[in-house]
DNA sequence: TGTAAGATACCGACCGGTCGGTATGAATTG
DNA sequence: CAATTCATACCGACCGGTCGGTATCTTACA
């Protein structure tokens, strides 16, 4: 069987994220990695060729994913405001399996600010994302649903709420329900963004 | 004299705060740090019962400093909106000394979510932030300067913004004039929280 | 004021232990 | 049986922290 294989680095794959998110990068040591998956080191170094390959692996599965559900909330919906609005619908899916893979955000964010390959990986999406924003405000400012605002600093001002967000229910997990808050924060935006009714 | 100890103290904190910025808390040795501050090992548990011990000190002196800045910008004005214009003034201190802090302010976050003394060190100032921001958004609503928002909500959203736009700065630094950007998004977050003109 | 006594500040070799990674051979698979 | 997949034993580097000892400064007393 081919599974044996792939089964192996899936286990290897599930438990560098459960232990990078509890004890971060460095403090994870391949060893903690093998016992939690319940493999040999040298099935570890068989399926990848160092520790940071592992992590780099994970990071561009969680940008992957992270793409889908973004697709999926440009589908439909001409007008921009909308598109917006309907990222709301993601933030539930961004939530909710986030006991593991909001450590890892920030984990990620982390090493990027100081490996070069790590931020190689993060860069680009970070400003595809933004832009695209960026262009979106554009055109929203274009068709008068929203105000004249800059859409240099209003495209980042949505990822700093996104990722403000993120933050915040990691380091205040049981505080508060993070999707209500990050909905109703949202609106408050639009409303910043929206033009004025008359 | 007293000082030379007290010099001692101080380049082992700045070397710390250097290294921890520039390697993360894990990857920056002791050893590393003694060197950096051209003093030995001994001289830094005499100053220091742990490696950790130094990192909380960093914390707690920026967390003044913060402290402090915020202070200034509440000074003066009565009315709610006003104060948060003013916080505007604090943006250039922070982003100021940005490329030793903010990779430092990164490290903070990332150790708050697993190591306990640290959380314990950020979270109440964390609170007590948000909380005020609440109470400022809750009194703005009742003056009538603010519509109807959800004061929990809108000072969540304010603390996204902060965090979200060090964190932008701290990923893509010399894309961007952080300050102007900074400055322009929470005057689009003011639209949103500004009563409507009639 | 000169000096002895003691406190404080500092040095750097060293320790037990852990780390990422390798070498080599056994087991499983096709 | 050939190749892939995994296990075990191991390596050298490095880590945080300790410790015995030295230098420097403060204090007290003659």
């Amino acid at each position: 069987m081919q599974t044996r294989s792939e089964e192996t680095r899936a286990n290897i794959l599930q438990a560098a994220l459960t232990l990078f998110a509890r004890l971060g990068y460095e403090a994870a040591s391949v060893e903690d990695i093998c016992a939690e998956a319940g493999v040999s080191k040298g099935a570890f170094y068989h399926h990848f060729p160092t520790k940071q390959a592992v992590f780099l692996q994970l990071l561009h599965d969680w940008l992957d994913g992270l793409d889908a559900q973004f697709a999926q909330a440009r589908q439909g919906a001409e007008n921009a405001a909308q598109i917006f609005m309907r990222m709301t619908a993601a933030v539930p899916g961004i939530f909710r399996d986030a006991d593991q893979r909001l450590p890892m955000f920030l984990e990620f964010w982390a090493q990027a600010s100081r490996d070069e390959a790590v931020w190689q990986t993060t860069i680009a999406p970070y400003r595809r994302y933004r832009d695209y924003f960026a262009s979106l405000i554009e055109q929203g400012v274009a068709e008068g649903v929203f105000r004249p605002v800059e859409p240099q600093a209003a495209a980042r001002l949505i990822v700093a709420l996104a990722v403000g967000m993120l933050l915040q229910g990691l380091l205040d997990p049981q505080e508060d329900d993070w999707q209500a808050i990050t909905t109703e924060s949202l609106k408050i935006m639009m409303n910043g963004l929206a033009a004025q009714k008359e």
